[in-house]
RNA sequence: GCCCCGGUAGCUCAGCCCGGUUAGAGCGGCGGGCUGCAGACCCGUAGGUCCCGGGUUCAAAUCCCGGCCGGGGCUCCA
């Protein structure tokens, strides 16, 4: 089934067409991360972007099905539950991935990214992985040393080809440390023996756990069937991880390629910098959740394409807030002309085409390789198009030309995961109508005191008034009032 | 050493793949408007050697070559 969307594909480095395997239905697989410690801002933008490819996806009218992993056993986290833990480490380090997938989970629900298919994880998967493992050896594409597994790259046509690395360049360049056994520095751990304290999994060559990029294999191809439409993830992982799973892949399903479109998302960078323990200088989700609001740092994520790498900046992040305001402006402005505009008018045809014309426009840019900043760039401009052509010239619109803007308005929000907060109580918009009655009858009599008062009051609630275009139109300001 | 990406208005970014009107948007600035003030609204406006140098072309921000600067990957990483 062809989609309009025309998209990068890491696996064959062109802009290719989309297409779904099976009409109606997306499949795809997002490597997540290792739970750990915090969530980090280069997390949450592969996690926007995802989910709004997915979002788009659903608004053509495709079901999506998409699958997110969580490492949640390797050397990282053992390390940290041996320092939490010490000697109860056996029986105590799940607490550790199971408290950051907690987090994890809800720092993607407070940025409106919509909840994978599934989550697998690598503990509830290790029989299927063994299997795996079992084939390959027996199969002669990898081999045992001391009870780890390593993989052969040697049986892999073309390795490095997926990434575009040169074996030889890769060997010579190798900071690969040579760990003794291996036949090659660049084979790598399909199983890892067990070491004293650490938690362990039955297998055929001994107590150990899975390696890394064998355990994305199985669960996609388990939670997908193979080959499936889209693999993505940061672009860190095109190598090793992507062509270490294409390489097992390839030799156990005898596939070019077990996903059909590669898709990599830029990393994100702070003050030209890349973010890394090292340097001190991650920033976790969680403290940026805290200060701003989490439409705007969605908007802020995709108002750079999702291949071109961030340098993180608070003050981009606010005015992303500043742009959402005016939008959620446009909208309670529309809503506060629909009660007194006629069913039908002049303009409509006027209004409707434009309307359609945005929405052409932003479908357009997300077609053209997701380049979200062009699509938000049109839900601004027809925010700006309302402000403008509708409420500054209230006596032509109608409520059908209204509830049509209203729409598209909502079709953009939702591809963008954004105007999550339009709904305004009733009562609370019958109570405001009625105070800025009284303050109207003030301002004719000239009490401009009183009448200010009341606006300023107003605005300490978060309810913005403004008078213009001959009325007083109102805002609520979403960040600072909580909307039922 | 090898591979990749970026360099467009003060800031954040589109446009480049498919060369062609006075290079666009947002934020910020400035000036006006709006029954007084305010304004987050409206209108207008300033601001750009499209990193540099060659080449191709009637025509280059866009294609090709060579530089410069910045960043990333080649080890765990989203």
């Amino acid at each position: 089934m062809d989609l309009p969307i025309r998209i990068f594909n890491t696996a064959t480095k062109t802009v290719e067409q989309f297409r779904l395997m099976k009409a109606g239905v997306a499949r795809g697989y997002v490597c997540g991360l290792t739970p750990y410690d915090e969530a980090h801002v280069g997390h949450a933008r592969v996690a926007v972007f995802f989910d709004l490819f997915r979002r788009y996806l659903e608004y053509l009218g495709v079901n999506v099905r998409l699958v997110t992993n969580f490492t949640d056993i390797d050397d990282k986290i053992i390390e940290v539950a041996r320092r939490e833990y010490g000697n109860d480490l056996v029986s105590r380090w799940y607490e550790v991935p199971s408290r950051y997938i907690k987090k994890y989970l809800d720092y993607m629900d407070a940025l409106y990214v919509k909840r994978a298919y599934a989550y697998p994880k690598v503990t509830e998967n290790v029989q299927d992985m063994v299997k795996w493992i079992d084939e390959l050896v027996k199969r002669g594409d990898a081999y045992v040393v001391d009870g780890s597994v390593y993989f052969d790259i040697t049986k892999v046509p073309n390795y490095g080809e997926f990434s575009g690395q040169k074996i030889d360049e890769l060997m010579a360049g190798a900071r690969v440390e040579p760990e003794p056994g291996k036949r090659n520095p660049l084979d790598f751990a399909l199983w890892k023996s067990w070491k004293p304290g650490e938690p362990w999994w039955d297998s055929p060559w001994g107590p150990g756990r899975p390696g890394w990029h064998l355990e994305c294999v199985v669960m996609s191809s388990k939670y997908l069937g193979v080959p499936f439409d889209f693999h993505g993830g940061g672009q860190d992982l095109v190598f090793p991880h992507h062509e270490n799973e294409v390489a097992i892949a390839k030799v156990y399903y005898g596939l070019r390629l077990f996903a059909r479109y590669w898709i990599h998302v830029g990393l994100v960078n702070v003050k030209g910098e890349k973010m890394s323990k090292s340097l001190g200088n991650i920033i976790p989700i969680g403290d940026v959740l805290n200060k701003y609001d989490p439409e705007a740092i969605r908007l802020y994520f995709l108002n750079t394409h999702y291949r071109k790498p961030i340098d993180f900046n608070f003050s981009s992040i606010e005015a992303m807030e500043n742009v959402l305001r005016g939008i959620y402006a446009s909208h309670d402005y529309l809503l506060q002309l629909m009660d007194e505009a006629p069913e039908r008018g002049s303009g409509d045809d006027e209004v409707v085409n434009e309307a359609f014309r945005f929405m052409v426009n932003f479908e357009n840019a997300l077609n053209d390789d997701l380049n979200t900043p062009a699509a938000i760039s049109e839900l601004v401009n027809l925010s700006n198009y309302i402000n403008s052509r509708v409420v500054y010239q209230p006596e032509r619109v109608s409520k059908y030309s209204i509830s049509q803007l209203l729409n598209v308005l909502s079709y953009m929000g939702q591809v963008l995961g954004v105007l999550n907060k339009v709904t305004v109580n009733p009562t609370l918009v019958s109570i405001i109508n009625t105070i800025i009655r009284v303050r109207q009858s003030l301002r004719e009599r000239k009490l401009y005191d009183a009448a200010d008062l009341i606006r300023d009051e107003l605005g300490k609630l978060g309810i913005v008034l403004g008078d213009y275009g001959g009325r007083t139109y109102w805002f609520v300001d979403r960040r600072r009032i909580k909307l039922p």
